[in-house]
DNA sequence: CTTGACCTTAGAGTATACTCTAAGGTCTAA
DNA sequence: TTAGACCTTAGAGTATACTCTAAGGTCAAG
């Protein structure tokens, strides 16, 4: 098949394929004569295999690694596959609590405000968004702590 | 100040205090003879501002309009300010869902995998990354799906 | 034989937010 | 006066992952 239908069959642009294989993801088996590529079951198998680990959050870069794996299993060993998993599991918490941080913060922001048609000039999301410690300084204060 | 002041001060750095004034979300109130640019301490209290925006994830474009209601209270309304923080709380909401999602998918993929020095021949992280449905496709199934 | 769908390449553009570089000028303290 | 810290600018580079463009070649159908 050629990389139309590689792309119709795998879920990625031709543009993509055509950028993983810059990327050293996937190789066309074959060119035709007038130097199109021409793609098998195997190749649509790989980018498929590409497609789910990047919908798993896995990063071009991991899934070169997993490629390899697969290209060559019994020249790797489970720990090689499972480390990348691992490692990707603790980045997604990690990223899951901070954006849960983030989350708590813009409620308290949010909650405050009234949120209607009232003038902001009281707005406690400006309000709270400007240095809390700020309000309750004086200009000498910030200006005795230039000189410290 | 000058800006490695501002910078100090504020924990942005100089690029990033040069790069957002470029984009137009601060101006240093004034230059020196030779200038440099000089700062006050309301200008420190924009780039704290800028900061503290940033941390709650909003975008540097999110940032520009509560500047915008920020530096002109009167002629905005609490709607204007809550409106963007609701819609970061949904941005932010469906982020943490879709990673929540991931990491699922991510424990099954890691949790039935041994990860120990066996060869990867049959790692089930590898197998779980092809396409379930080919596992139980044949060759001619394949060559049939093509030709219809 | 032409139209339209498809393919090719190298390279540029998109998005976000910085981060750094080069080449040079300024200022302060010893 | 000179070293070193600081400042200036325009513009390029970084990261990730595409996404698109231009200019052209290929191919099947009518």
């Amino acid at each position: 098949m050629k990389i139309g239908e590689l792309s119709k069959r795998s879920g990625l642009s031709a543009h993509t394929l055509r950028f993983y294989e810059k990327q050293g993801l996937i190789q066309a088996s074959n060119r035709s004569e007038s130097n199109y590529r021409i793609y098998n079951s195997s190749d649509l198998a790989t980018a498929k295999f590409i497609k789910r680990s990047r919908s798993m959050g896995f990063s071009l870069e991991e899934v070169e690694v997993f490629l390899s794996i697969r290209a060559d299993k019994p020249a790797h060993i489970c720990r090689d596959a499972k480390d990348i998993a691992q490692q990707k599991i603790k980045d997604v918490q990690i990223k899951i609590e901070e954006m849960q941080q983030v989350l708590v913060a813009l409620h308290k922001l949010s909650d405050a405000c009234c949120g209607g048609s009232e003038s902001a000039e009281f707005c406690t999301i400006i309000e709270a968004l400007e240095d809390s410690e700020a309000a309750v300084r004086t200009q000498s204060n910030i200006s005795q702590e230039a000189q410290a």
